[in-house]
DNA sequence: AATACTTTGTACTGATTGTAACAATCTATT
DNA sequence: AATAGATTGTTACAATCAGTACAAAGTATT
């Protein structure tokens, strides 16, 4: 079974954080490997070039399908749509930014995201100052008191929090309320998602002292940290304490 | 025992980085608290306020120490000048940013990061319409070619990359081989660090992708990421697959 | 001073995660 | 067609991690 049009599987549903922030690994890799003109790969080549662990790529496949051929490997484009159907990119997501400080700013003309699937189709700040400026030549910043309408209006699905820890929770709250279910936040504060809504926190205070603490620590000895880098939200034990 | 200055402890060797993580929310709690002018706390107590796991708190501290007082609970001041300690937050990291696109820029003025600790003192980029100009009235961008020279004269012993992914490989080693032994990297790509080097990356095509797969999954039901997301190296086996 | 009460530090248990090993199954070759 | 070779999908195991329970050790009270 090679084609990528499977109906998508089973119980996604206890498949950890961890194996699914490994597919985006796995994606990229793969896009390396179609952009190179290599049609097929196998788990043990894969995991070779990008310092992964072969049976790992395996079981985490597995988890959402038989994508690979005995005797073969994968079939390179084959797998990579699989991911994309698999992570919800084959879909357009429309997303908003809202803080258009520093790092707001930053984000909104940031070419580093899949463009194919990520569209930032709107921006908000609640300095009069700021509203009905442009960012840098491309979209207008809206006043966050039309951040209800414009989600709706939009269809915005996914909400980028760039704003001080102070408020976020506040802007938050509203996000939810106007109905959007994910949510990238980038104050250093627990956001207190609800069931069915989810946050994910890039608290880069914790990365630097994260850095602090390995230099400050008295046998520095030999820390290689692997692919594994890449995913972080791991923790995420259960939702309840 | 309740003393700040404590000689600084045992095997801090087989330490998860899970567990250094949560000092760093430990410490922003006890910030809070102690801004609030709250002298002690119990473990439960601090549970309780910031969806934490009591016993889980002292364990993560117990590794480091016996910093409480049975009874009673902790000095909040007394513990926060402890994990400042330990964090190695007590000393001045001199941190430079390479790459000065959207991204640098906004970190380098972002004034999120622990000011005390952490001091941005050099900017660097290989754009010669950059180089010479002022990041927002601030720091002079300085060419790549000084890096290493930079580097050692200013004694930075921790450098952000912002680079695009193509280009951050060869930064890293340049920055590694003058002598800096710890890189937050925001370039969505892995980085081969040697031993005795710690690469912490911060991938937000990775975080994305996973509200995209959360959208995307059938039973999008229940997921209440709690103060766990702010764990977000998670991963990290061991170092060499 | 002795007892009751509180809270820490830790041993134990259960759950999760990652790695190794292997049987099943495909392709290629004779 | 049958055999050899390769690689997947899966099972079994080992290591790590989080949560519970409890003894140890302090404070407050009688």
């Amino acid at each position: 079974m090679t084609e990528a049009n499977r109906p998508l599987p089973m119980k996604t549903d206890k498949i950890s954080e961890l194996t699914t922030n490994r597919l985006s690994v796995y994606l990229r890799c793969l896009n390396e490997l179609s952009a190179s003109g290599v049609e097929t790969v196998s788990s043990q080549s894969m995991a070779e070039q990008f310092n992964l662990n072969s049976a790992q790529i395996r079981k985490d496949l597995a988890y959402f399908g038989e994508f690979g051929v005995r005797g073969v490997g994968y079939y390179v484009d084959d797998l990579r749509q699989n991911l994309l159907k698999i992570l919800g990119l084959t879909q357009r997501h429309n997303v908003a930014i809202v803080g258009m400080g520093n790092l707001g700013l930053a984000l909104a003309n940031y070419h580093g995201f899949n463009r194919q699937s990520f569209e930032i189709v709107a921006l908000f700040d609640d300095d009069p100052a700021k509203i009905g400026t442009h960012a840098r030549s491309r979209q207008e910043i809206l006043s966050i008191d039309a951040l209800q309408v414009v989600i709706r209006e939009k269809e915005i699905d996914i909400v980028i929090i760039a704003v001080p820890a102070a408020v976020a929770e506040r802007v938050f709250e509203k996000v939810v309320e106007a109905g959007v279910r994910a949510v990238l936040n980038f104050a250093p504060v627990h956001l207190h998602a609800k069931p069915g809504t989810k946050v994910k926190t890039v608290d880069l205070t914790i990365s630097l002292e994260s850095l602090s603490y390995f230099l400050a620590k008295p046998k520095s000895d030999s820390v290689n940290v692997d692919y594994s880098d890449f995913l972080h939200v791991e923790g995420e034990r259960n939702g309840t304490p």
